[in-house]
DNA sequence: ATTTTGCGCAACCGATCGGCTTCGCATATA
DNA sequence: TATATGCGAAGCCGATCGGTTGCGCAAAAT
């Protein structure tokens, strides 16, 4: 089990389900509607999105609205901060030739 | 070859060679040296995040530097938008409830 | 001219993935 | 009480994954 948030959405059909979910919480019969899958394979894909701390079940009666838990999404933000930050770190490198440039000009 | 940038970023091993490759280009014997796996798994990797766009290899002789498309990356964040769109239309209907509340109380 | 080095490709292999079907259980509903 | 419904768990299966080894080729070094 490597289960990890970038493993989670790395199917296409979790990314959508995800998406889904931000609008509104769904029970998986709900959720297999709007997919071409089995209501079992749907089943699939929640258990492994929950097991990432990305969906929370809540039961009601014999329903169970899995609802997404936004906050875990920052995990893969936090993860392009790298690049960000590398990303500007390139910028000012830039600006340092530029500006050495500049100063050979004169 | 399902080869989008989700699959791509979806394996431990190939984030971390974006990551190196985020601070400099490198060759693929260079990369292997930083992992514990056969240059030609590297290799494997490499292939793959060429074909999701995400590196550019240049030819120098025999050897081959690998260098990250940056770019590319900012596809993660404009899927992420989605979700900040969402969570900023879910406060702003929560806003409207405590409004609500606020003058019911009145 | 020969050997070494850097690389990609192909074939192989066990593990995992993402569907499927079948089942059992708990909760409505008749 | 009997039946229908909503669900998860388990087992099956073909496809893909991520590693390996063993090439062959071109460039560099000897």
């Amino acid at each position: 089990m490597r289960r990890d948030i970038f493993q989670a959405i790395a199917d296409p059909t979790r990314r959508a389900i995800l998406v889904l979910l931000a609008v509104q919480a769904m029970t998986p019969n709900a959720i297999a509607e709007h997919f071409e899958i089995k209501r079992q394979s749907i089943s699939k894909h929640l258990r492994i999105l929950s097991e990432c701390d990305l969906l929370k079940p809540r039961q009601e009666g014999r329903e169970i609205f899995y609802e997404l838990k936004i906050d875990k999404m920052k995990e893969i933000d936090i993860w392009l901060d790298q690049f960000r930050k590398i990303m500007e770190q390139s910028f000012k490198q830039l600006d340092d030739v530029l500006y050495t440039l500049k100063n050979k000009k004169k």
